[in-house]
DNA sequence: CGGAAGATCCACT
DNA sequence: GTGGATCTTCCGA
């Protein structure tokens, strides 16, 4: 029994991985203390066929090399100039498969993430990793972590508990306006009704 | 070589 | 709801 998912729960398809890393726990260690927080919000991202990955039509360069490694390492780019965001990168080499996580909720070691995410005022309660950028803030995410394998003792996936298909929204991707047609592929999952997850679910007009 | 746009977040109106 | 921060990359001239 290992508390690692194991490369093979990576090298599968960036939607069924997507869907299946909700409720996994992320560990990160800084300085040797554990933070832990339980993915709530993925997006997949295709490859070279899909319009609004960094790989879209085949595109490489120094930023998005890592996205190109097999399933199971790290892809960590900056976004405007100022944030991060953290990709479990999928399937198998040169695929450039990956799966954006979006948010999570703390699980351990809240205090230090809410101290690296101090700039800019107190944290709301579902504030603390409620967002890629944040999510990276909280677990001290940078581009030194870009291509790691996430089976190593900086960074690592645990199994935690897999959130069941009818507890999961699913709905298109955030802010890829820019990719025609790719803009609504349904490839958005996250925990129905967890506050940790970035934006209010489109679907839940009408719903309560 | 210059301009534009981006898988975001926050302060301000 | 709108715009600024700030850096990498792409594309057209």
């Amino acid at each position: 029994m290992s508390d690692v998912l194991p490369p093979s729960f990576f090298r599968r398809p960036a939607e069924v991985v997507a869907l299946d890393l909700l409720g996994r726990w992320l560990v990160r260690d800084v300085a040797r203390r554990r933070r832990v927080v339980r993915i709530v919000e993925t997006e997949a991202y295709l490859g070279a066929a899909d319009a609004a990955s960094h790989a879209r039509g085949g595109l490489r360069s120094r930023r998005n090399d890592s996205l190109y490694l097999p399933g199971g390492h790290a892809y960590v780019y900056l976004v405007y100039g100022v944030h991060h965001c953290f990709n479990v990168v999928t399937g198998a080499r040169g695929m450039a498969d990956a799966v954006l996580i979006r948010a999570g909720e703390p699980i351990e070691g809240e205090e230090e993430m809410r101290r690296d995410r101090h700039r800019g005022g107190r944290p709301e309660p579902g504030d603390v990793a409620g967002g890629p950028g944040k999510l990276c803030q909280a677990l001290a995410i940078d581009l030194e972590l870009d291509g790691a394998p996430l089976s190593g003792p900086e960074l690592s996936l645990a199994p935690g508990e897999p959130v069941a298909a009818e507890r999961v929204c699913r709905g298109s991707r955030i802010g890829v306006g820019y990719a025609g047609e790719a803009a609504e592929w349904p490839l958005r999952f996250a925990e129905r009704d967890n506050r940790h997850v970035s934006r209010p679910w489109p679907w839940k007009r009408g719903g309560r």
